[in-house]
Formats: C-alpha cells, structure tokens, sequence
DNA sequence: GATTATTAAATGGATCACCCATTCAATGGA
DNA sequence: TCCATTGAATGGGTGATCCATTTAATAATC
C-alpha cells in the first residue's frame, strides 16, 4: 500500500470547525464580495479521496489482483479516518467489482481480477432510469452483433467453434426435454461464445451487456407465454457451418434474420413485454 | 418507497446467534453429512440487500429520476437496520451513479438521471486491472467508430453536422493558438458529437467509454512530447464533408486511415506510452 | 414595510465504542 | 496421529453522538 501521504489527521472535522468562522468575518471585514475566486465548491467527501486513493494505486500498478489491503481497523487509523467511513469506501469498491471482501483471520480486501460483468449492471441501471430505451439496445445489439460476426469470422478458434458446437447440442437436448427456460439460458450462453470467439474482451464485454438485458425479455415471454423459437438448433447449425467456413456474408444474414424472428416474436404481445418484469427481478444463472 | 417487507427486526445478529450452535448439534446428531442439502454459501449482506432493494423498486418504475428517498435516519429504521449500514448502501449506488447526495434540510438521496459516464469508469477499472489491454481496447475502437460511420451517415441530422462543424471550427482555432492539449480535448468532443449523432445512445454511450481512454494516451503523449497530429482540421472536413454526403465508403476510409495515423503516433515510442500515466491522473475535463 | 441578521431544525458527514459471526492457526487431549 | 477446543484476527453490524451545511422561520434593523 505505501500510502505515505497520510499525515494522521484525527478528528478532521473538529480540526477544521473554527475555519467557518474565520472565512465569515473574513467575508464582512473584505465587505462585499470583492475577489470572487470560487474556490471548489464541491467539498471532497472523504470516502470519495479513499476511492479514488485506491484507484490511483491500482492505475500505478502499486496494487495487482491478489494483492491484500491492510485491515480495515488499520488501513482506517493510516488514513486517519474511521473505520465507518473506510468501509463505506471498500462497500463502493466491492460493488465495482474492483475487491473482494472475505471474512475470518487470513481474510481482508483482495484486489479483484475485473469482472465484466460489471457492465451489464451499468446498461441495466441505464435503463431502469430511463436513459437509454430498449430500441436502442435492441438496435445496438443487432449492430454490435453484425460486427462481432465478422470478427469471429476471421478470429475464431477451432475451440470457440467446438465450444460453439457444445452449445448447439445442450441447446438441442433441451429442447427435447422442454426445458425451455433452459434453452433460453442456452442461448445467453451462445452469445458469449460467440463474442468471446472474436478474441477480444472489450467487444465480448460490451456483447454480455447488451445481450444480458435482451435475454431477460427472452426468458420473461417464453415463461409467460410459453412460446419458444422453433428450429432454434437448426439455425444455430447453419450459422456455426458459415462461421466455420469464414463465410461472412452468409453468417452475417443467417444472424440477422433470426434476430429479425425474435424481435417479432418479442413484438407481438407487446403487452406482457414489461420493461420492470424484465428487470425486476434477478433471474437464475443470470447474475453472479 | 413502499417497503412492505421491513419486519422490524432489530439486532438481527443477536437474533440470528443461537441458530449456529443449532445447526452445529444437528450436524453432529445426524453424524456425516447425510443431505447434503448445500444451503447458499453466500450469506447476502445487508447492505447488498438495501441496494437490490432500492434497485428493485427503480426496475419497477415505484422510484423515479427526481424521487426522493426517505432521510437515512427515518429509512434506516423502516428498514430495521442501523444507519451506517444503510450509509454504505447509499454510497455504494451513488458511486454507481444512481443516487445523488445532498446536504442540508431540503436534502437527501435523490434518483439522479443515468449518468452514462460510468461505463468509462468500467473500462478504466478492467484496464487497471489488466482484464482488458490497451490493444483490445483500440481495436475495439476502430471496430465500433467503423459502425459509428455506417449509422451516422445514416441517421445524422443537420443539428449533428453543424454540432461537427462548430467543433472543428474550435479545432482551427485551438491549432492556430496553440493549444496542443485543448486541441485534444476537442477531439475527445469530437467522437462524442459523432457518436451521438448515430441518435442511438447506447451506442453513444460505448464510444464514449473507449474514446475517453484513447483520449488520455493522445493526451500524455501530446504533453510529454509536444508533438500534435498534423493536418488535424483540414481531415476533419473532409470527412465530415463525406458524412454530410452520406459517403459511407469515403467516411469509413478517411477516419480508417485518421485512426491508423494516430496510432502509429502513438506507437512511435512506447516508452513514453505508459499505462499507468495516462490512468493515474484525473484531468481536467475528462472526468466531472 | 422591506431588508437583513439571527436562530432553529433537518439532514448528510463522520467518529467512537462496542458487539457478533466467521475463519483459521495453534494448542492440547484421546 | 488425529480430532476437538480454544483464541485471536477480521469483516459485519449497531447505537449514540457530534459536526457542517442548508433552508425556512423569526427577529432585528433600517
């Protein structure tokens, strides 16, 4: 940790009550406002330092997945902070996916590998606040998924087809079965395959975000209506035969049109399609 | 808030106590483990649970952006939990941009609208902790701004152009004075011009987050060596000429080729081109 | 009566002093 | 050797108390 500039500043607060005062008189004695210098006005709260303190170990590299922070009793009396307010900072981390907090003697703060999944929370607080639509995460998925077929096409590996292949047929046996909700999990699955076929996290990630939220609209029709696409594996096997042999044009339209089929198929009780059952609640296998 | 499931359950840990030596005795009196039933490791926090709480009820459309919540004092008792607690969960959703904090009587936790700048800090945590690479990262940058074209062309509207156009304006001037690293800044606007002109905001939103990172590396190089992209204006007028015209193929060719020139500056010396130097410092204007 | 200080209350910000539950290593007995 | 016990370290959580900021109500002043 290293963190040297921590002059044990005790009682901060108290410390810091006469200079109110001081700038009031200051204000009167000065008269009317003669040098308007606009200090910040925004006070720095001190779990925002803490945060930020912390990224800033981690963007110099000082910090590494795996590595420990002190505990917190003692990490808090290096801040001159209490342990309140520390902890109130580790809670933001942690749900930053940034560390870990593990309970027991030999436990303490891990720094995290990053979870990715992070930025499925972010699309979906998005959209629970109205800032973006399901259009347009509809019609950003279908672009986002046009570009990552061409990436596959030329950066698949022979596992991410077989991985592929493994897919299709947990998604053909539950069809069999008529495990429905299965195959709709099946298919979130075949999504992140596919973007992770593409050799590139960034896209994959930003793939899992979008296609996150679009199969919770998935998974609420097929559990309302019981619906479910037909000749699903079928499909799924033409468009991995395209994949395999770098025809892109034909992997691009096969995608296309199925997504054109869903959409529809999402569409047509436009009703039942509710924005908070899709979100509400927290589905299982879809988070953590 | 509606909180209808607040049983009033004060010192739940006290409550909670005897259930282990319970649990203990009835391990032993079964003797090994004959069903194992395997209960859910992960014992949900409370303040993990305040967070979903209040998730929830944004999902389901009960808390809207303006709403205002409750004071922590009066929720944290409808709630049945102490007021630190009920802290760290605010804390946590104001860091992940969903609530803002204010002051004073009159103040409170209010729903802010999505602040869609948190998937930068997404991006800049995975990078930190080295789950994506810068080279990720840049491709997927050429990838997207390559679809950013397509639908830009296609969807720009004369108020996007003439936002183009008044940027590059800044451009020149900024070139002409030489302010190499406001000239920067212009760029970043750039892309975000570009990038909203797709009038898809979950697109928006992803070009942001890979751009503003870009930005930074463009930014310690252009302060550290002084050196600046030549030609900068005059090749964002013929591209957003090509734009204006809807000329798919020429826009994507002339920024394709922009993007490579940038990188090969970039790339120029490596050594300079450091991680940690373009995270660690929180510039002015590219976070706040 | 209008304007300006003053005061009081509400609220988030922060601290302190505890206590509980979990975990794991050290210890000791069978 | 093996297993149970114990104890310490650590995160999880509580309650009381204070500070600083903001706003509205009130009083003082012109």
């Amino acid at each position: 940790m290293s963190t040297k500039s921590s002059p044990r500043a005790p009682q901060r607060s108290r410390a810091a009550s006469p200079s109110r005062r001081e700038r009031v008189s200051d204000h009167r004695a000065v008269g009317p406002p003669a040098a308007p210098t606009f200090k910040p006005i925004h006070t720095r709260r001190t779990f925002e330092e803490i945060c930020e303190r912390i990224r800033e170990q981690l963007a110099l590299g000082v910090l590494k997945p795996g590595d420990k922070l002190p505990a917190e009793r003692e990490l808090a009396q290096q801040l001159g902070v209490s342990r309140n307010v520390l902890r109130e900072a580790l809670r933001s981390l942690e749900m930053a996916g940034v560390l870990r907090l593990q309970k027991g003697v030999k436990g303490g703060a891990f720094i995290q590998q990053g979870d990715t999944r992070r930025m499925n929370e972010v699309m979906r607080d998005m959209l629970s606040l109205g800032t973006i639509s399901v259009r347009e995460l509809s019609e950003a998925r279908v672009h986002v998924l046009d570009l990552v077929v061409q990436l596959a096409c030329a950066n698949a590996r022979r596992a991410d087809l077989d991985a592929l292949e493994a897919n299709i047929e947990r998604t053909e046996l539950a069809t069999k079965e008529g495990r429905l909700l299965d195959r709709v999990e099946c298919s979130r699955e075949f999504y992140k395959l596919l973007a992770a076929s593409t050799g590139n996290k960034v896209i994959a990630m930003i793939v899992d975000s979008v296609t996150e939220i679009h199969m919770r609209f998935v998974y609420a029709k097929v559990a309302s209506s019981g619906v479910a696409m037909a000749r699903l594996a079928e499909k799924r096997r033409q468009f991995l035969a395209a994949l395999s042999e770098r025809n892109v044009d034909l992997a691009s339209r096969l995608l296309r049109s199925h997504l054109e089929s869903v959409q529809r198929m999402l569409e047509q009780d436009p009703g039942a399609m509710s924005l908070h059952v899709a979100l509400a609640d927290v589905q299982p296998g879809m988070r953590r």
